[in-house]
DNA sequence: GGGAGCCTCCCCCTTTCGGCAGAGGCGGGG
DNA sequence: CCCCGCCTCTGCCGAAAGGGGGAGGCTCCC
């Protein structure tokens, strides 16, 4: 691995975070902020100009926000710039920002509560062209490949039965082949849908599988 | 929160990895190892024993493995453990030992190789509640989360039109209603919805909306 | 000019859902 | 013991969805 410095550019629009960023990064022997930018206009712009080895970038930032920058940079557009990750450090953890940032090509995703010890750590691993995620954040991610440790809270209001309807509901499967797999009547897999679908607050079956997929029932 | 020490177990077959471990650990004024074990028998025993706050577990150890013992303190059987958060430790990242481990409970997944930082930031994240993942993983979680659990790939399948529609079907509308939102005819809605059926493989328009709901499409 | 792809709309028909109302068996708890 | 919740099943009917076809207008590109 080539060891040389890391290149920099901190994007966020709050000067304090900025100037927290630089202090902590410039403190490691193998990093360098070569640049600052205070909104999304800026942060493309500086990244097209330096193309720096790392783009932190804040999701909430005047103009093109944090998601549209990943997509700019991190796509194949003409705007792109491969040879910069991009990594998204934001205050709050809302599903909204993390799922299409991920998607998009977003080489990390951080919580600025993580402290600085993660921040270095994520640039180190964007480095070696792996990602790092804030925990809470994976946890969530885990969960849509877990095996359902329950939000029984939610899922309390279904009966085991109607429960587990509503799983095949969520796979796209028809009340017959409901009825088959489970071997009861289609009639009876009406009921359990019908009753699944007022417990939820459903207006049809979709309504149902989407409540599945939200709970982690479905997957 | 109750401020008080970390108590943390390590099973591992190999004497030296353990000495690091604990080396490492007991270095943080919060961290504090109390107690070991060099195989799948041990571990159980000894976090059925001293009920730790964090086991750090070994994949490929003598007697049950690394992923036995997860299934068994993180399920909800009768061995298991609750309060105990098992993070997995291993040399390689091969997926047949990540899925599974992460599915059945575990609070993290480490490499040796990543270096002590991130062993003390796992156990921290651990101790929140959360799950911190290696980086060089998480890119493959994160491919998952793009490609791969759909057989036809991403979204560009579709189109912009199409995807709109399959948005609005993930979230329970009707035909009619999409057209009623989109300004069109419920007999366009339906052409839409049907090449949007056809091109990510869905049986009914809630594959449609499955396929909405894993691709991130939809939330 | 001639595709190709997309969006829009129309027809037909069958299958599936969704809402309604009722009913019997079976278990646990007041 | 009786009531209540759950699971099971039945019927009917209108609404929605799914499958097949065709068709016109639009843009972009060769």
């Amino acid at each position: 691995m080539a060891d040389v410095t890391t290149r920099i550019v901190i994007a966020d629009d709050q000067a304090a975070i900025r100037h927290g960023f630089r202090l902590v990064l410039d403190a490691q022997p193998d990093l360098c902020v070569v640049g600052e930018a205070a909104d999304g206009a800026g942060a493309l712009a500086t990244a097209r100009l330096l193309r720096p080895d790392i783009l932190l970038v804040d999701v909430r930032m005047p103009g093109p926000d944090g998601l549209e920058v990943v997509r700019q940079l991190a796509g194949d557009g003409p705007g792109a710039v491969p040879e910069t990750r991009v990594i998204v450090v934001t205050t709050f953890d809302l599903d909204e920002y993390v799922y299409p940032a991920l998607r998009d090509g977003a080489a990390g995703y951080l919580l600025k509560r993580s402290g600085p010890t993660l921040l270095v750590e994520a640039i180190r691993a964007a480095m070696s062209g792996e990602a790092l995620v804030s925990p809470s954040i994976t946890v969530r991610l885990l969960r849509g490949l877990t095996a359902s440790p329950a939000p029984a809270t939610a899922r309390a209001a279904l009966t085991e039965r109607e429960a587990e309807v509503a799983g095949l509901v969520a796979q796209g499967c028809t009340n017959a082949e409901i009825a088959a797999e489970l071997l009861i009547s289609p009639g009876t897999v009406k009921t359990h849908v019908a009753s699944a679908q007022r417990k939820v607050g459903a207006r049809n079956r979709v309504g149902v599988a989407a409540w599945a997929w939200r709970t982690g029932l479905a997957r």
